[in-house]
DNA sequence: TAGATTGTTAATCGATTAACAATC
DNA sequence: TAGATTGTTAATCGATTAACAATC
């Protein structure tokens, strides 16, 4: 596989072609078009091949690409048979929630162990998962090999945990606490879900929709 | 407030000067320039003030923003202080785990009601929140306003549920069903939380980062 | 073969950055 | 006043789209 920079857009869409592709394979459906996908994600073929050409050629002229084919490409380009390892810091709600309703598996990574200080989650199992204290945290990261950490911790924390975690030369977070953990000079990989980012979003297109239909009615009662 | 043509990577970047704004209003900050900004952010102060510029004139030259005023802005551009309304379509994991942890209050929406088929759930309450039968949906969404509804349903479960949401003129979903719901021709305003999407991301960079470690070191080895 | 569709190059479009006059 | 910083126009950069030869 190629490995050219990419940007971030294109990286952006390669989970969602991922997933279009596994819709696909489970209808039945084993050839697509650039034509036919770029359809039903609302992109253009143009752009579909352009992005798959960063990679390489995936296509034969004339026909497509083979369904299956290409999603074991794109699962490919995105790491996930590369068996990443992953802990959890901070046993709340979230980190809880996730434990035990997000199959990390499905997307190829392993839970090997999350933290906590909780008394009463010590020396317990969420989901077939170990917890130890937070205190044991360095010692596992030197220990043992993790890719990445799902970090779960309250807001006040976030910026502590960071640093504790990268110390240890764990560089990848995919962090849930709504804090931006961005550090300009810093090469560590944060990937966020910020949930209110995404409300907020939502909260201005509905804003926008509803403005636009009362300068639309204003229009005609003129 | 203007109402122009405003680009989508602008109204991604809103919600993360709202969150950083709050941050230096705790930490007691009452005036902030572009270029401090943009180097807490991460952004060229060009950017930011070409973003703002798009709503219309928040700062004083020579001066910077005052960082309250200019929170209480774009709050009001993202429609923060419009008093708009949601339900929870699926009390499963995740709908609770919202309910339960999400502050919806906090980012000016009001939870009115949820939505369920499980027979012990009907008739309780969700922090407060009255849990309704499914098949009430249709006469709850017609007798009352509703601006948004938070999906959280099973995966198989979220196009049906989509079209008796809009067919009711609730056309903002907040999407958790990792659902490629956007319809080409729709005019609903989707939002989604697609946490494999995420991951992934955050997979692919994980891989492009081991691959230039051991590009690095076979060039060293050689 | 004829039709379809790819991969890629060139053209267009849009977003970011730089520059600077205006002014607090 | 002098220094700082805005808002905005122009320049640059990058991403998307269009076009088309190659070929299945």
């Amino acid at each position: 596989m190629k490995r050219v920079k990419v940007s971030n857009n294109v990286i952006r869409r390669l989970p969602r072609y991922l997933r279009k592709l596994d819709e696909l394979a489970a209808a039945g459906v084993s050839r697509i078009s650039s034509g036919e996908l770029g359809r039903q994600l609302g992109l253009t073929p143009s752009q579909i091949r352009q992005d798959f050409s960063c990679f390489g050629e995936f296509g034969q002229q004339g026909y497509g690409y083979k369904v299956t084919a290409l999603r074991a490409e794109i699962a490919n380009i995105l790491g996930m048979d590369r068996g990443y390892t992953a802990v959890v810091v901070g046993v709340g709600n979230i980190g809880r929630a996730l434990m035990c309703n997000f199959d990390f598996a499905q997307w190829g990574f392993t839970l090997k162990a999350a933290f906590d200080v909780k008394p009463e989650l010590i020396g317990t199992e969420v989901e077939g998962v170990p917890v130890y204290h937070a205190d044991e945290l360095e010692r596992y990261l030197t220990e043992n090999h993790v890719d990445a950490a799902v970090l779960c911790v309250p807001k006040q924390l976030a910026v502590a945990n960071t640093e504790r975690i990268t110390r240890c030369g764990v560089n990848a977070i995919w962090n849930f606490t709504n804090m931006e953990l961005t550090a300009p000079e810093s090469s560590t990989i944060v990937e966020n879900i910020h949930f209110s980012d995404s409300l907020l979003s939502l909260s201005y297109f509905i804003s926008e929709d509803l403005d636009e239909k009362a300068a639309r009615a204003a229009r005609i009662n003129k």
